[in-house]
DNA sequence: TTGTACGCGTTATCAA
DNA sequence: TTGATAACGCGTACAA
């Protein structure tokens, strides 16, 4: 029933303003170097806006050979890590002219590769991978020379890189507590497979090492398989000497953490400290959260920057852009009795 | 210095299979009604995986007059309302092979616009917009007949709609603390130009009426630009009848009250009860918050699924789905005193 | 079963 | 300053 008006073409202006379609191109693109007079592109203006004309970019990107499109692989956009970045890959993009797709891999490396493959094929100029978690879209990325930036910790791979500073995040954290007279201090993370957990164990030892404070292993808690902050306490406050702060690997685990404690009677920060990890959560609980405040929208920006400055100059040397982290004391954190 | 190595084309495949370039497009498509020898196919898959040939999908979308690919318009992807949602509409769409773009507006209607004729120049086959501030937006889909899915209670656009029940949900909020005994329950909120925050304040009045509670519009807070929790409190506490429920607007703003309360050495559930809305950030405070829960992920799934579905069959007539929204009982929330 | 030729809507290169 | 015409890479009707 509906009428399957086709969309008008630039052929159609043409003949309405009765110029030929290149005419019409050129007015439409300001093409430099080339002189319209003042009647022709008023007369192809007129045509445009009676048929309500809207360039088909599908067929631009076809003979330009590039979308003016970009794609952010991310973990998860419900884990609240992400949507920031999002956001900040998307506002850079946008001011820039391009169109952000948005592939969320759940971490499944079969997924990633087959988005991988997707963007390849919709010829995407770049991509944004969040945390990559396998190896042959980087490999594939490099082959196919397509521009990729990666928001994690440089590894082998020969890309463009932009990430948070988590050893010096984790290290401040730490010294902070001892700062506070903390000697005894735990950290509860999950499977070091990823490499931010890794080195936030590292800044957490290196605090530990410049205090000479003997790093014991009985206060470091890895949860390989599902995460149990029961667990961690219940072993943690069985020793015979129990920590008086506790460094979680992240806001979500701290809150768990907390939840536990306040259960058990235990106040916070009076019987204990404790601090976070991302600073997505931190300013939602009571007492508020100290913790390491991770720069997720400047990361997404300058992921984004950097992907494009790529496009603009694919002979640019690689870049590895450090961004800091910060330590944002707030309410659940005290000096030690 | 970077060789510029061409893609290859369905030529380059032909040629080295020493087939035709519509046998390569036959194999490749499994098109319906063509019969290939096992023998043609086996070559033109070799040299396939030989070149590794990837489909252009750009030069696919222009002979096929269709991208698959649909956009999903978000006032903020960074608002916790809305990550998951995101999700729910990015699994349904890859499903489906469908790519999703995200498009941030930030409410701004102008932006809003500029993407809706962004989308429209890239020809997606439909799209789905979070909450529409622009009207103008509506319209132009009418008229360029690209398919539009609502995700907000249906007003005058003839477009699908999906949406969650904020009149019920609200409605069972405030009944479950009349049955709680309360009966000077307070409702804090925000500007109602946008339709939700006048649909809860609705089921809020509603739930009094059936109780027969007098309405009384002290215990109604409306911030019309800037919220502030803290004036709210003080205003309802020096009234001669102060609350002893407080049903808020969203978790965030329930939050926030709680942090005011607790400082103020209100305890929580025993002095007064609170109720939040959205359930994204009600099971991290302490103690947990009541909260009224909107099915998001759903919201998105069912979004998704509904444009799709006009995608294969635009004569369907409208759709107008409405999913429940469920009150969980939580900690935050007790009998009256 | 395979090949030819045209269409998809632009941009870009030459002539005029 | 403008107009033909050839890419761009693929799908597909039609012919062989």
């Amino acid at each position: 029933m509906t009428k399957k008006k086709k969309a008008p073409t630039s052929w159609d202006v043409a003949r309405l303003a009765g110029v030929s379609r290149s005419t019409v191109s050129f007015v439409l693109n300001n093409t430099p170097g080339i002189k319209i007079s003042e009647e022709t592109r008023r007369r192809v203006l007129e045509a445009v806006k009676i048929l309500d004309y809207k360039p088909n970019a599908i067929a631009r990107s076809l003979a330009k050979q590039k979308t003016e499109a970009i794609a952010f692989f991310v973990l998860d956009i419900a884990n609240p890590v992400f949507p920031n970045m999002a956001r900040g890959i998307e506002d850079v993009a946008r001011h820039n002219g391009y169109t952000l797709l948005l592939c969320n891999t759940d971490g499944k490396s079969l997924r990633e590769l087959r988005y991988m493959n997707l963007m390849l094929e919709r010829r995407v100029d770049g991509v944004i991978v969040g945390a990559l978690s396998n190896e042959e879209v980087s490999r594939l990325a490099r082959k196919k020379n397509m521009p990729l930036v990666i928001l994690e910790h440089p590894r082998l791979h020969e890309h463009d890189v932009v990430y948070a500073d988590n050893i010096q995040g984790s290290y401040e954290a730490v010294k902070y507590l001892i700062e506070l007279g903390h000697t005894r201090i735990a950290h509860i993370t999950i499977n070091p497979e990823s490499i931010i957990v890794r080195e936030r164990i590292e800044g957490y030892k290196k605090a530990l090492e410049d205090a000479k404070i003997p790093f014991d292993e009985n206060l470091l808690k890895i949860f390989y398989d599902q995460v149990n902050e029961e667990t961690a306490i219940n072993e943690l406050f069985s020793l015979p000497n129990p920590p008086t702060a506790i460094f979680a690997f992240s806001d979500f685990m701290a809150i768990q953490i907390m939840k536990i404690l306040i259960k058990r009677g235990i106040r916070i920060p009076q019987d204990i400290s404790i601090v976070g990890f991302d600073d997505t959560l931190a300013n939602l609980t009571i007492p508020e959260l100290t913790t390491v405040s991770q720069p997720f929208y400047e990361m997404g920006v300058k992921a984004a920057e950097v992907l494009i400055e790529r496009l603009k100059n694919p002979d640019l040397p690689i870049q590895h852009i450090k961004l800091p982290t910060k330590l944002v004391i707030r309410d659940s954190t005290a000096p030690r009795k």
